[in-house]
DNA sequence: CTTGCAATTAAACGAACGGTCAATTAAATT
DNA sequence: AATTTAATTGACCGTTCGTTTAATTGCAAG
């Protein structure tokens, strides 16, 4: 990776990727895998053919980076937050087949992104949990459980369900199994990088989650 | 808590706790909040009222003494996994009643648990993973997989369903809301301290899961 | 009562860490 | 062409970490 030692000394201008990028591109790598404590400095320059003197300048230190690196994160994914849940129609059915769809593609074509997210919003003191509660969880919270909870009075959803728990129930269904992807795969034999794979866990869990909610006159 | 700072010696007999259990659950408590990386030895020694040094008398090491930590942590848990299901008769309804309820108060009495559970088992590079998968998770895993197949086999479950894929879905109902605990209960406005909610959550999680996977014609 | 082992402390060690800075080179500006 | 500014290095600093060691004290065995 890092070429042969350089002189100091301000590169010309011709050659590759801007360091800045470079060192973020490295952090999402080292920090997903081995986790923000036990990533030094050292191993990010190196990983970015730079000297660790490189973060200082560019991201001040290495919570800079890290802070740039989750806010570069959470641009990517917002724009699918906002695609979610049509305000106006409530057509639970369709909102449930785009969430699945959207985190099981995204969580598996960009694995750093659940390994981020147990690191650092599952993990107590995770440094990304109050930005991400903020800036993304309660909005995405508060339209789905809305959404649920219309479904449930237009008697599309058992007139009992608790429209949060039913939200912590499809959240959980959604998510734990990208998000302990590395444990399934292993103890139950599959691998989601086969497409049809995906297709299956996606149609099953779509379905657990429709009938267990579903109002039995509705379906 | 560390009493002001004594002479060095061995003291005296009568006085409190074995020093190695002391420091064992100082683990279980710092690990669980703040981690392995951001817990230092001079913060572990200091919670037990003792000196650093005696993480190396009694563990070798930093590293010991957490493998001795998840050793205690297994041991405890594995009664509750051999309890699980019975073998013979595959009642479903019943094995996933029991689980609900397990798991549910064992993790909110013990909360280190999911955090442990989040840091080194689900995490990337957990220290934990490999054995706690191979002394915990495949057997339990192979246990439910065939029981739920059975139950398949014998008409209480759709004829179409995956074995994998419904066990997935009932650790995932069972497990994620207790391990995203901090943040449902934030976003949702709950208390998993109030034993009445813990009674909704599981009473929900079991409904959605039998409803999504139980056959029609046997409910 | 003595001798030796067990348990503990204070002090210190070397390594690694995050961070800073002067020096150095190239580019941009005047 | 001269000057200023941007980008980069290598060397270094102070801190903190995990670990080791020597000294110290109590207890058990002979």
């Amino acid at each position: 990776m890092a070429r042969k030692s350089r002189r100091p000394g301000r590169p010309r201008a011709e050659e590759g990727a801007a360091v800045r990028e470079r060192l973020l591109d490295a952090a999402a790598e080292l920090f997903g895998r081995q986790g923000f404590a036990r990533t030094s400095l050292r191993d990010l320059a190196s990983a970015a053919g730079v000297t660790p003197a490189m973060v200082s300048y560019y991201f001040g230190s290495k919570e800079g980076l890290y802070s740039a690196l989750l806010e570069r994160a959470l641009e990517e994914l917002l724009p699918d937050a906002a695609a979610l849940p049509g305000d106006g129609a409530p057509d639970p059915e369709a909102l449930v087949e785009r969430l699945f769809a959207l985190v099981t593609e995204r969580f598996t074509e960009r694995p750093w992104i659940p390994a981020l997210l147990v690191r650092e919003v599952l993990e107590e003191g995770g440094a990304f949990r109050e930005a991400f509660i903020e800036r993304f969880a309660s909005r995405i919270a508060g339209r789905l459980v809305g959404a649920l909870d219309e479904a449930r009075r237009g008697g599309q959803l058992r007139e009992d369900l608790d429209p949060r728990l039913a939200y912590a129930s499809l959240i959980s269904l959604v998510l734990f199994p990208l998000i302990g992807r590395p444990i399934f795969e292993r103890i139950l034999g599959l691998s989601l990088d086969e497409a049809p794979v995906r297709e299956k866990l996606k149609r099953h869990g779509r379905r657990v989650f429709l009938e267990g909610v579903l109002s039995r006159e509705a379906s």
